[in-house]
DNA sequence: CACTTTATATGATTCAAATCATAGTCAGTG
DNA sequence: CACTGACTATGATTTGAATCATATAAAGTG
């Protein structure tokens, strides 16, 4: 990819749109580009905290493993997003994996590169506060629901957190959305069946479709009060 | 209190730490002091984001309430801490609800005083950014255990979690733990018990005391494997 | 086009933890 | 110092969801 190429890319991540363009170019400087391969891991959990990433092109997940060793889905990211800014910004490990779902372009920065450019731009670090403090929202709002929710409620929820980022067709498997919600895939499914029978979803093999939001919002908040 | 009195406090937190003297009291000029009497709500889960606010003394628990009415307690916050900052970040309502848990003294600054300030200090938001990526990596990290490990688990991993930042004796009721771990205080209490009698903690009315913090970390991690 | 893999589907059984019920114990208060 | 409310404790019962067991369908692959 060419220097303007990557330029392009950073000028549309929410997280520069501050920046002119000399400082987009600054940072492009910085910045490498690596692509991989679907399922492949741009990170593990436990790895040092070299690189701060930014998706270019595709689907990465950020994942945990429990100690069965389960998967658990924390995030989706696509074009335009950061990750394994946790452990850029601690410095520390990262605390989880990240794997491509599909084919996937990213750009990476150098962790100390990515710190020094940020010392002197308020306004991105302002963008990145506000960047974090959403994602510890939706983490706090989700810890909630793992807490004290039926496993029914908490699939609307993810349904409808993934639909306010995504629009109404997701696409993801069975497997993903349970691995998201914190339950077993046949669980998944039978829920989703149940939601399918009841008209508030239409589903092909690996996409899921919300035809009713405000049923499905009905479930995802209250308990059903007979 | 008086104008030095909200400086000290301010330069003793640690996000502060890197302001000099003359940067220290044009913060604390913004700061007003507020008391609160133990259980008092700071704030409620939906408010206007009106207020950033740091602990000067006492503790303040931040928590949401299930569809169902239960309690669950997200953190806990003590003197130097910040809370509030996610609503104030995002300019949105507060996420959660704040309440003293002790007599409480905290300062508050407004959200646009706070913005303001922060445009000119990035060490600052360098700070809060790395306190906000602490956070993060806490919420996912117990996020991953209440989607995929047994009660058992989780709260050794609570009580882990709480002692690397209080120490080895905590101030907290069963019912606060079971809150925090999302289980019933009856099962918090029968799992307490079980943990006493193989000698990993010891414990009076309010308080636990770990005492084999190498087992309970197997706990936490492994699951028995039999 | 046969063949393997991945996704969806459903029934039967088990189990961890919630719920319901009751009681003792300690701390603070009038 | 009796009394009230918060905390700890335990037993019995229920239940939501995991686990185990198969099965069918759709999509990729040589």
């Amino acid at each position: 990819m060419k220097q303007s190429g990557k330029t392009e890319i950073l000028r549309h991540s929410s997280i520069f749109s501050s920046l002119n363009d000399d400082e987009l170019s600054e940072l492009a400087n910085l910045a490498i580009e690596k692509s991989f391969m679907p399922n492949e891991f741009t990170f593990w959990d436990g790895d040092a905290p070299e690189w701060f990433y930014i998706v270019t092109e595709g689907k990465v997940k950020v994942l945990k493993h429990s100690s069965l060793g389960k998967e658990f889905i924390i995030a989706f990211f696509g074009p335009g997003e950061m990750f394994g800014e946790v452990a850029v910004f601690e410095n520390k490990p990262y605390p989880a994996s990240a794997q491509t779902v599909t084919e996937t372009k990213v750009i990476g920065i150098k962790r100390e590169d990515f710190l020094s450019f940020l010392v002197n731009r308020p306004q991105v670090a302002l963008k990145i506060i506000s960047v974090l403090a959403g994602r510890l929202r939706d983490a706090q709002s989700r810890l909630r629901d793992l807490a004290g929710e039926r496993v029914e409620q908490r699939l609307a929820s993810v349904l409808l957190m993934l639909s306010a980022k995504l629009g109404l067709t997701l696409p993801f498997t069975r497997q993903e959305i349970a691995d998201m919600v914190g339950t077993t895939t046949e669980t998944a499914i039978r829920i989703m069946r149940h939601l399918k029978d009841r008209g508030i979803i239409r589903s092909v093999r690996g996409k899921v479709t919300i035809l009713d939001e405000k049923k499905l919002r009905l479930l995802a908040e209250g308990p059903p009060r007979v």
